[in-house]
DNA sequence: GTGAAAGCGCTAACAA
DNA sequence: TTGTTAGCGCTTTCAC
């Protein structure tokens, strides 16, 4: 149907072998009479020929393609935390002539298959970038270590120092500390913190949270730490944060502060709040985690961590380029620096009594 | 290095053929006795064999993948208007065993490439389904109207009636009027609209808002109409709006409503309006557009009209692969209802006086 | 039921 | 500088 090499071949009275070299040399490499570089280039244009890439990835080896492993769910597309590590993977994918995968960790989901691996290494994509790195177990680590060698992938957003393999993440251990820190500075000594029940970044989030109270030798008490998830939408995080805010405060002994795992739930808390009668920042300060856009939109404008998401995705793709490219070997890890982002949901700590 | 059909063959004692056959033939169509399956499936396991879906798609002619086009510009992937798109669509392709590869419109930029063309017709996609189709121009459509039945996509979001590709959209024109009716019975005559300064989709909203004024016998006013657009960033659409409410509102003759062209752009004007004094709903009503995440987290929360997104991907993706199956040239074209959802940003227009 | 062989469209030695 | 020839790994007639 399509034109073929073969076509244009014929079309140019030259053999298919010297297309296709024109076709790559085109940066003068390979050497070509200029005579037949231009009968080949007419033959194209003339047929509107366009490799198929298929083909040229099988005799290649090399797709020139990275599959991208998303966590569990199309509809998690729609966190601005997926979605933000996405578009700094695509934006460098692109830049460097590579096409983008997208995978889901469910999709494999066949009684052998062991999930994000086997996505991988249909022989669709050269390497792997895994934002749902919290789903894998250990022995699909121990895979992914073992075929590093043939498959390279980076893992994103989970500090794993004891693997061998790629990752980059942020520093939340740092943003909890600036955040608690920030706090602590304004007077708060007791401080709440909502966790996200579901998912390991969530519970990662809240062992940062207790190191960095604990750095300031402050109480983490059982009763001040809340759960929070955003899987059954907005609607019911707010209803919950309602709820849940009405317990606490009507505690007998509150927090002054709050440190939610995420902007979302931050707000959300601030909605709740408002319904009990307690007014941000004046009775209760509150940060939140990720700057996302919505943060800027919260009444008042929310405090909170900024986290490089896109770089993270960003880094992680040249990781993997670079080393698709050079065949090193070295696993590379990288923390990178959150900052505290001040703006008006935390203020100095009411006076006690 | 990996293991291959030839490896199983071997390990089997069998031909490559008969391999292809069992994996294929898993639900018992094609005849192979019993016990030749036993010993191919064993060998399958024992070399832990993976079939190649480079080589699979360039032998068969289908890569069973299909291509989504999003806007130029990763970082669009944020708005949760292309996320939940991309999410109907993923949930969609990945239960129907489709794989997806994902490109921006700016990727193909070459010289002679046609952009969204060229990018869906590398060989590597069974099928397009554009999500920027508002970017593709006259002569993009009329190639992609000729090649409808070699390469068979799908346009999201966009209204051409006139063409005989298929495409999905949701209803915005009755949105608008929803939105506008809901305001005139509340007693609204004066209705501002805030509008996308950038994109497509902005400006077939404004259209729509006339109308919607026309049908009610309101008035249109050029001074009512105000740009707005989310490409520079949230903070900045906050800034903006607060001077252009500012500005609005100190107007000799200010309207009483603001129908806005998405949630994020009704949220920012009611930050503007705070500022400038004005208090929703008691001065001013708004309505947003989208129903997006962020609309119950508003104060007030918002009044809005909620578009079909997920499903218009979902449904185009069902389209398409429909169109694949069948081979049916059908011109598949559908309007889908979108549905006001009053929350506390609207109420009655205040007495005029 | 099963195998031999041709071929999907392109690339890459190796010759010439 | 160019052509010939073998593949890349899988599928699919067509014989047996």
């Amino acid at each position: 149907m399509a034109t073929t090499l073969d076509g244009v071949a014929r079309h140019a009275r030259v053999s298919t072998a010297t297309v296709s070299r024109v076709l790559r040399g085109a940066n003068g490499e390979i050497p070509i009479s200029a005579a037949t570089r231009q009968r080949v280039l007419a033959a194209v244009r003339e047929l509107d020929y366009r490799p198929n890439l298929t083909a040229r990835s099988l005799a290649r080896g090399r797709t020139h393609t990275i599959g991208v492993v998303l966590p569990e769910g199309a509809m998690r597309l729609r966190r601005v935390y997926n979605a933000t590590i996405l578009a700094g993977i695509s934006d460098v994918l692109t830049a460097r002539g590579y096409a983008l995968a997208l995978y889901f960790s469910e999709f494999g989901r066949q009684p052998q298959a062991p999930g994000h691996i086997s996505l991988l290494q249909d022989g669709r994509v050269d390497g792997g970038l895994i934002v749902d790195s919290f789903a894998l177990d250990d022995e699909q680590i121990a895979a992914l270590e073992r075929e590093a060698g043939r498959f390279p992938c980076v893992l994103i957003g989970h500090r794993l120092p004891q693997s061998r393999l790629h990752w980059v993440a942020a520093d939340d251990r740092a943003g909890a500390i600036a955040a608690v820190d920030h706090l602590y500075q304004l007077g708060h000594r007791r401080i709440a913190h909502l966790y996200n029940r579901r998912g390991r970044p969530g519970s990662e989030r809240q062992a940062d949270y207790q190191e960095a109270l604990a750095a300031r030798g402050l109480e983490a008490r059982s009763d001040w730490l809340v759960a929070s998830e955003m899987a059954s939408g907005m609607a019911a995080l707010v209803d919950r944060a309602t709820r849940e805010m009405g317990e606490l405060w009507t505690h007998h002994e509150p927090p002054t502060a709050l440190f939610a795992w995420n902007d979302y739930a931050a707000l959300a808390a601030i909605q709740g709040l408002r319904q009990t009668g307690v007014v941000v920042p004046r009775d209760v300060s509150v940060v939140g985690y990720s700057d996302f856009d919505v943060a800027v939109l919260g009444q008042p404008p929310l405090t909170t961590v900024r986290t490089p998401l896109y770089e993270q995705g960003a880094l992680a793709a040249e990781v993997l380029l670079d080393t698709l490219d050079s065949g090193n070997a070295q696993p590379v890890q990288r923390l990178l620096p959150t900052v505290l982002v001040v703006r008006e949901s935390t203020g100095s700590a009411p006076q006690p009594g």
